[in-house]
RNA sequence: GGUCCCGUGGCUUAGCCAGGAUAUAGCAUCGGGCUUCUAACCCGAGGGCCAAGGGUUCAAAUCCCUUCGGGAUCGCCA
């Protein structure tokens, strides 16, 4: 609704500017505290009318007339703002929308597909606190693109010929293979065993050199031996992102590109636009128009091909099955995600956006699955439930078991995957266990408490008051502080998806949501719903109560946390 | 050494790209609130020369330059 606000306030103030005779499209429109929008279009108008912004503010006010039924109410200038409050009509809308759009609410104003890559982490292990960032900022733009209106896939590149798995399925000849563990574990021992005995004895680097090779021209029993590895990790990998509600529609594998001679015919590509170059005996392209010093080099001089020029033919492929492409990369993805860019331009292809987020490092250092230095995303999950299964039991001692390792479950998870996209993808961040325990913060379960109390209140008066949620209601008689903010921050809901959908920035929601719980929080602290004395009052709270729970339910979904109906 | 990202109260953090009204929240600290829909809640207080220095501008946390601190990266790894 808020978007629709804005809309209507943009084509206000450009009437009214028309009939004053300026020139200008941009509205400079900001939040503001005072009003629920502001235009700071007079500082730009004061040197073309040689006035002060001030006067201009208040002559652009003055010559602002609203249609019937507008969604703005109240145009004053303060100083040089012009500070625009919305109309009653816009808060009974708002409620109207909630209660006929439900879940689609603030949604759906946008089209076409996205094809998004997130995770893709090296099947030489288990996902680690890393790692999960990449998930967690990934899955939650999903859920933001999803909701906003577009047809996404998502996807895993699964990296099942690297030189990583060719010392993994190498490893399996020289190390007992733990069965009784999940497998992606198993996989990280043999994998750091490896490691630590081609450290030792570097003679033993050939044997990987030969797998690599062989791997590539197509022998079976090598190939074989690199799917065995890679489906032990991937499985277990894939248990580790159905615990976070992490969920990939396809897992496309690096090998299948090689295969269908999309890699060779990439490379023919880059060839014909006569960009490549040979540097002793690998083949190599120049990107220096695109500001990269350095060539890329796309074969190595035993005409193997590289990570860069498999993943080449992956975003070809890709580019001809969506009219958007995402990857969400890590920080160390930078160069090379822009050498991507470059080279897929170069021929004439669709480049990806890409979403970067910094590192997650150990106190000790940056985190190595190689050297067997990390956190593992298991262990993390595993700890935080048992922590919000505390949490839960202190509550609710009365409950039974089921219920409480149920709730504890969601509120674990719904905490981790707050805790990492509430924060900038840009910021590098220092794993801390204390912080990632700590359940007191304003956090994910502060959000999912809010929804269990609409739930409860619906519940409630499902059962004293035989209230069913058809019922008509009148949404003017919603005029308390707090109903008014709370239909306020449901309203923008639609812009907070937008923004985030447009700038691919997962962390504006997380905060968002966090705004509209401590508003029903504040509304339910005031106001009382089912203890109303008037029954048509006392119907329309229960109304906006439940466009509280169908709002918080689609931010928590959006977010990918679990909505419980009790906790 | 080159390039990129980050540096906001004790800790974590929004705002920065598109400069403007008293800089946003949380945690922690201190004080208040459960006879009333679950107190995983609500209300209030203190706490910031927005890393440092310079510049641009009527106006800088925001743009530019320098320095410092942290992270990432710099062809045949991924």
């Amino acid at each position: 609704m808020f978007l629709e606000f804005k809309k209507q306030v943009n084509s206000a103030l450009k009437k009214a500017v028309g009939s004053l005779n300026f020139e200008i499209d941009d509205f400079e429109l900001e939040a503001s505290q005072h009003a629920d929008i502001a235009s700071k279009v007079a500082f730009r108008l004061a040197s073309q009318a040689k006035k002060s912004p001030k006067d201009i503010a208040q002559q652009i006010v003055e010559a602002i007339e609203l249609p019937e039924d507008s969604l703005l109410g109240e145009i004053k200038a303060v100083g040089p703002y012009i500070n625009i409050t919305s109309s009653r009509s816009y808060i009974d809308k708002t409620v109207t929308g909630i209660r006929e759009e439900g879940n689609a609410f603030g949604g759906g104003f946008c089209e076409g597909k996205i094809l998004l890559e997130h995770t893709s982490a090296n099947p030489n292990g288990p996902l680690h606190v890393g790692h999960i960032r990449n998930s967690i900022i990934g899955d939650t733009l999903v859920r933001i693109l999803k909701h906003a209106g577009y047809d996404v896939e998502t996807q895993y590149y699964v990296n099942d010929m690297g030189r990583q798995i060719a010392i993994v399925s190498w490893a399996f000849t020289q190390f007992e293979f733990d069965v009784s563990k999940k497998p992606d574990h198993a996989i990280a021992d043999i994998y750091i065993k490896a490691n630590a005995l081609l450290n030792d004895d570097p003679e033993k680097i050939a044997e990987i050199d030969k797998r690599m090779q062989l791997v590539e021209s197509g022998d079976e029993e090598t190939i074989e031996s690199f799917d065995v590895a890679v489906s032990h990790a991937v499985s277990g990998i894939k248990e580790t992102l159905m615990r976070m509600n992490v969920k990939h529609d396809s897992f496309p594998h690096e090998s299948s590109f090689i295969r269908s001679g999309a890699v060779s015919r990439v490379v023919e590509e880059i060839k014909a636009i006569g960009r490549t170059a040979d540097d002793k005996g690998a083949l190599v392209v120049d990107l220096g128009d695109y500001g990269f010093e350095k060539t890329l080099v796309i074969q190595r001089s035993d005409g193997t091909s590289l990570y860069t020029t498999r993943d080449l033919a992956y975003h070809e492929w890709k580019g001809e099955r969506a009219d958007r492409i995402i990857d969400v990369l890590g920080a160390d993805h930078k160069l090379i995600s822009g050498q991507l860019k470059a080279t897929l331009n170069s021929i004439g292809k669709k480049e990806p956006e890409i979403v970067i987020f910094e590192f997650v490092s150990l106190p000790e250092g940056s985190m190595s699955t190689r050297r067997g230095k990390f956190i593992s995303a298991d262990d993390l999950l595993e700890q935080i439930e048992e922590q919000a299964y505390m949490e839960v039991d202190k509550r609710r001692p009365e409950m039974a078991e089921g219920f409480k390792r149920e709730v504890a479950r969601t509120v674990g998870i719904g905490a981790v995957r707050y805790d990492i996209v509430k924060v900038s993808p840009e910021k590098s961040t220092v794993f801390n266990w204390k912080e990632a325990l700590d359940f007191e913060k304003q956090g994910g379960p502060f959000i999912q408490y809010s929804y269990a109390r609409a739930c409860n209140i619906l519940r409630k008066a499902g059962e004293e008051l035989s209230w069913i949620s058809a019922q008509d209601i009148d949404p003017s008689l919603l005029v308390e502080d707090t109903e008014i903010d709370l239909i306020k921050k449901m309203a923008s809901f639609d812009s907070v998806i937008d923004i985030s959908a447009r700038e691919l920035k997962p962390h504006a929601i997380a905060i968002y949501a966090r705004e509209l719980a401590e508003s029903f929080n504040q509304f339910y602290r005031f106001v009382p719903v089912i203890s109303a004395e008037e029954e048509d009052i006392r119907a329309s709270r229960l109304a906006l109560v439940e466009c509280a729970r169908t709002v918080l339910a689609s931010a928590l979904n959006t977010l990918g946390l679990g909505a419980p109906e009790s906790m």
